[in-house]
DNA sequence: TAAAAATAGTTTAATATTAAACTGTTTAAT
DNA sequence: ATTAAACAGTTTAATATTAAACTATTTTTA
């Protein structure tokens, strides 16, 4: 299993435990996304209403960072979801050059619906390992995503 | 930090759980993938051309699970390293239905040169944890990854 | 203050990705 | 044997994603 790579110890270890790493990654996203096609959201889109219901009104780029997409793209994100009427472009009165996302009221009712059905998902889809070993690995997790530049 | 989803202790702990892990695993591919653009290789091309470097020639589809991928976007990912020398089709004789794809001498070069780079940037990546976090890491992500449906 | 640099977001062009329909081949069922 | 079903891969059309160029604003600096 993994890539037979032949090399040190050190790089086998490494090699296999990113390429489990990816393919948790992919699958467990795989499972947790299929139901959000039902209500016609990319996973960009569910991840950027998420973050604006939990966080509250955010700058375009902000919302980038948070889920790790480039700002052209987050413009055609926002784009689709201002044409369903989910969210709303602000122009900020202090700083003109950036945009403030806000949840419309459909928005929030819909993310709302969503989330419950979302969160059930997710604990399936986890149940695979025992609530100790969930926080190994998101402790893992962390400090492996915070060491990247 | 996190999602503040307002619920249970174990509906927490897997929403936690769970955008750690897409978020490592987004950050660390992201590091280590920057430099196959200097080849002018996709992480999906690269994919293809080590997993067959290092497990031998094989069908379209199985290449699409090892990666992860459409059947379709196969088709695509294949293309274009077969335009660029990289690898070529087989129709299988015993079951026309199927096509290998085998690494030209140009391919096999040009993965042989890419992988020590590759492989380097990995251990770089993961250094943030011992070899015995790795060891965890890998462990819980097989598990999780095997779960799935 | 005026010019230069930095910043936030958008646009553009090229490519990647997907789901679904389709083609050709093999296997199963009657 | 012939039809139906399953299968592997390709094509198609729609959309997502990216890097890079660009616009408009704000900040720095000289």
């Amino acid at each position: 299993m993994g890539t037979q790579y032949n090399g040190s110890e050190e790089e086998n270890l490494a090699l296999d435990c990113y390429i489990k790493l990816f393919r948790a990654a992919e699958s467990v996203g795989q499972s947790i996304n299929a139901h959000l096609r039902e209500y016609d959201l990319t996973i960009s889109q569910f991840g950027a209403l998420e973050a604006i219901y939990h966080l509250g009104p955010m700058q375009s780029g902000e919302l980038g960072q948070k889920i790790l997409k480039t700002s052209g793209n987050m413009t055609m994100v926002i784009d689709h979801l201002e044409k369903r009427g989910l969210v709303t472009r602000q122009r900020r009165e202090d700083d003109r050059r950036c945009v403030d996302i806000h949840l419309t009221e459909v928005g929030r009712e819909l993310i709302a619906a969503i989330l419950p059905t979302h969160v059930a998902g997710v604990v399936q889809s986890l149940s695979a390992l025992t609530m100790a070993e969930q926080q190994q690995l998101a402790a893992l997790c962390r400090t492996l995503g915070l060491a990247q530049t």
